[in-house]
DNA sequence: GAAAATATGTTGAATTTTCAACAAAATGAG
DNA sequence: CTCATTTTGTTGAAAATTCAACATATTTTC
């Protein structure tokens, strides 16, 4: 585990635990860490909604597809960050979305009920680890307001230029790459693919922005 | 407070704790009452994110209004549930969302920081308060799951018929009552007034359903 | 490096939504 | 009860999206 404590130090819910401690944690938490392929399906919609998750490297797309079979892509976690925490810790039977690898990646699975109810040995920091816990989950609630917020657009356009504006503000500049290839970005954006090509030919054109495969400008 | 033990042993964040340490837990949190007329705005949108509110009575809209006016209704929270949680945890600046009463409502105002931080006087039930809380915070990302699998359908009659079906399965039968008027409904599915009133005139005649103002009924 | 597979861009027709304007119905005030 | 206000339903035109089909890049595989 040694190897993951760089990675583990930023996540958030190791927040405020040293590496000594955090060690000795991860054993008394029974966490394991495991490989997965690009597309592989780390949980899969239905399946019991027992584990939490944490990126080690890579990154994970949350997905829901519908009855007709369209895709939805709720959100991307990247390296440090933790998934399907909220299913497990509201204690719902099925998982209601798939995860699925995004590229190769390595992920760390903890059960749930190990995170929640302190362990027989008393780990120090669990209150601290509950608290991360906690904090996470509520900033989880504020990205979907982000992505609530981008998809209530009407047009094509609105949603695309809403989406870039708040990344563009993550990155802290106007140009940054997108974790979504076009089919991707088309299914967190709730719209169809061609129209998205269509509109982002259209807004280079107009000088408005630029683009090449995964890279972004605004101009 | 004695009035309100009946409503607040309904609310998730109090399960667990009787009514005499909840009645000593208000005063400990400086719980504080207030009254709001139909549309007054409990939370704006901008306003300092430190509070959690609980709705005594009534209930209140999670709404947001975007640069052109546009309104989008995230959610709404009725009796005995909690809302603006997720910004006072998360500690964000600013509320992102604003929080209007949906009709005449009482709604308890608690400042989060005395929720996270053990208070002095040492409340044996905070360690269950914040276990509640966090179990709250994860049933909420599952509510805007349930937003997101409704609005990323594609037409309105998908997104109304998608929106019914959530309704009927809470309401535990196909004959139900929802908490929106039409452009509230609207609102909600992102989609417009008038399509929307046209969308359901068109399913009661095709015999799909039946609806008078806020009753609806599938068939 | 060539072939195969995948991803992206382009287009026109059909469908659907939005918008605006108005009619009808329901609600509320006095 | 009546008038004023608000809500809901209806409609047609304009705008936008979806869909399907194909052209063009780009990437992957052998």
């Amino acid at each position: 585990m040694k190897k993951y404590l760089n990675i583990l130090g930023k996540c958030p819910l190791f927040f405020g635990i040293g590496q000594d401690e955090l060690l000795r944690m991860l054993v008394c938490l029974g966490a394991k860490a495991e490989f997965y392929d690009k597309k592989y399906t780390v949980f899969a919609e239905g399946s019991r909604a027992k584990y939490i998750g944490i990126v080690l490297s890579g990154s994970v797309q949350i997905t829901q597809v519908d009855f007709y079979g369209n895709r939805s892509i709720l959100s991307v976690i990247g390296a440090g960050q933790v998934f399907a925490e909220a299913f497990a810790c509201a204690e719902v039977e099925e998982m209601p979305v798939s995860v699925v690898a995004n590229e190769p990646s390595e992920i760390m699975i903890i059960e749930c009920a190990h995170v929640l109810h302190t362990c027989e040995n008393r780990c120090a920091f669990h209150r601290q680890l509950i608290f991360n816990l906690m904090k996470d989950l509520a900033t989880k609630t504020i990205t979907f307001h982000k992505k609530i917020d981008i998809t209530s657009k009407r047009t094509t356009r609105e949603k695309l230029m809403a989406y870039l504006m708040h990344e563009a503000k993550r990155a802290g500049g106007n140009s940054f790459d997108i974790p979504f290839d076009r089919q991707e970005l088309a299914d967190y954006l709730e719209v169809e693919r061609s129209g998205l090509s269509a509109e982002i030919s259209k807004l280079q054109k107009e000088g408005v922005l630029e683009s090449r495969k995964k890279h972004f400008t605004l101009l």
